[in-house]
DNA sequence: ACACGGCGTTCACTAAAAATGAATAATTAT
DNA sequence: ATAATTATTCATTTTTAGTGAACGCCGTGT
């Protein structure tokens, strides 16, 4: 069974010929016999009662019409569901836990109010671990900090975000790298691109981290830095949505650690519509 | 498009990959490639991802693939309604969990050892949502309770279920609506009759439930009744099939709200040899 | 590091199916 | 009667589907 030939039965059906339907379908009259006869063929039985040069449809046929029409109606609407580029379906992003606290809440909410269709998934985790989801197909794309290895990636520029040093309030004033001595260092597991940041600026004073304590959350990070347990590094917006600034003395670090750049990421070559209107929404928003 | 390239779409959605769905069609893997690039290209979207000779379904193919089976589906129901002789070919059909847990295993059995050539499939859902997927075109036929907007479909009377209140052994008799009081309510998901029956019950009383926990099994709420967390409506044929009655406080309800009546019901004019057979099962099952 | 095997794609070619156009037989309208 | 209309048949062309061999990429296992 061919929808081809359900449309053409159904077109005879309809005009009550084969020579009409021939014209509406611009074929020629033989073809349509025969694309009938095939059917009736292939069905094992008779569609029309054929009596002195008319076509009237059988109880077979009557019955077979009804199916013809649900199942072009339905592939119908299943080409224009796809053809309509209306993104939908699911969208399964990641993103780094400061973004998703300070900058994609708006983005997002404004994203799935342009389309509803849309369903939105937000992991979050680490630049590192994202960037490996990323590149193992388990989330679409990934919002990530600098630096990252590219490899197989594209990017779009999303949000700029500037890190300070914070401590607590007695915390002495840090004016380099050589001044953080011995303090303990707060910053989120491994595969944090804002603690490898750091990193490299101590390193670049030849200072390893003496403690890094680790955290699975910017809020644990930041009560740790107000009750005196060491420096951490975070970005400024992060702060602000905490609204913990009060508490905290809060450092500026040179423009080249301060400047972190946080990135859309995604497979290159992939493609899928929810995707590229991610990429306008960011686009927008950066405008 | 095509059914037979929306066949060889679903196999290889569903194998995972080319050669394996070619196997299974008994085709050559380029055959394969050429009919899904095809219809690809005849939808203007890609419906796979490709990354490192992997296929996986993009956004648009999941949605392919779901007008692809109903498509499907219909095609091959049009063409066993169209087959005259012994019932063949596939039987979709939905039932309530308790009917499928007491009543169906019996008729089930039988019918199948009557026609093997039938392949039963059977899904579970409320009175709601099954009328829906009966009038969609997901399933044939299926077993629901009364109250039920009978729009559209054709029925025939199949089971007759006694609803009882069951709660744990050390709860109070009632013997009224209004006795029920501020006592939680275990019930099924959205769209279950007999939830509704019993919410009828309580409203003609001028009583609103005041709690009512959602289950999606028989077994979870019969325990949470047997542990005292409210009291339920259940069909009494459950109780005995779950062979829970040993610790539960059975109390009959009026009989206007007591006798269920379940029905088998079929989109009007739809026809098929397999579900006549069903419908022949179940009038002989009553008899 | 290397060869191997599996996988999807490409391409030239063959087989099959669909569409055509002319001829024909059975009706109906003029 | 005669012309026009209708569905069908058949030889022919055109289009489409299917095949098999070759290729390139990638992961694996030695």
């Amino acid at each position: 069974m061919d929808l081809a030939a359900l449309h053409i039965f159904k077109t005879v059906a309809e005009t009550g010929g084969i020579t009409k339907a021939a014209a509406r379908l611009h074929r020629v009259q033989s073809n349509v016999t025969t694309r009938v006869k095939q059917l009736e063929e292939s069905l094992g039985t008779p569609l029309f009662h054929r009596h002195k040069r008319r076509l009237t449809l059988s109880a077979e046929g009557k019955l077979l019409l009804a199916y013809a029409e649900r199942l072009l109606r339905l592939s119908s609407e299943a080409q224009a569901a796809l053809r309509s580029g209306a993104p939908r379906g699911t969208l399964r992003i990641g993103s780094l836990e400061s973004t998703a606290a300070t900058r994609l809440p708006p983005v997002l909410s404004g994203y799935h109010a342009a389309y509803p269709e849309v369903r939105l998934e937000l992991v979050t985790g680490t630049t590192g671990a994202l960037v490996a989801q990323v590149l193992g197909g388990d989330i679409e794309a990934a919002f990530v900090a600098e630096p990252f290895t590219a490899e197989g990636l594209e990017s779009l520029h999303a949000f700029t975000e500037e890190l300070v040093l914070v401590s607590s309030k007695d915390f002495p004033r840090i004016r380099s790298a050589k001044e953080i001595g011995h303090t303990p260092i707060l910053g989120f597991t491994t595969g944090c691109s804002y603690r490898r940041r750091l990193e490299a600026w101590l390193g670049g004073s030849g200072i390893a981290p003496e403690r890094v304590m680790e955290y699975g959350s910017y809020h644990a990070i930041i009560a740790c830095a107000a009750a005196g347990s060491g420096v951490a590094v975070v970005p400024r917006s992060v702060i602000r949505a905490l609204r913990r600034d009060k508490e905290l003395r809060i450092q500026p670090l040179p423009q080249a650690v301060a400047r972190a750049r946080t990135l859309l990421v995604w497979r290159k070559g992939h493609k899928s519509t929810a995707l590229d209107a991610m990429q306008a929404a960011i686009r927008r928003s950066a405008a």
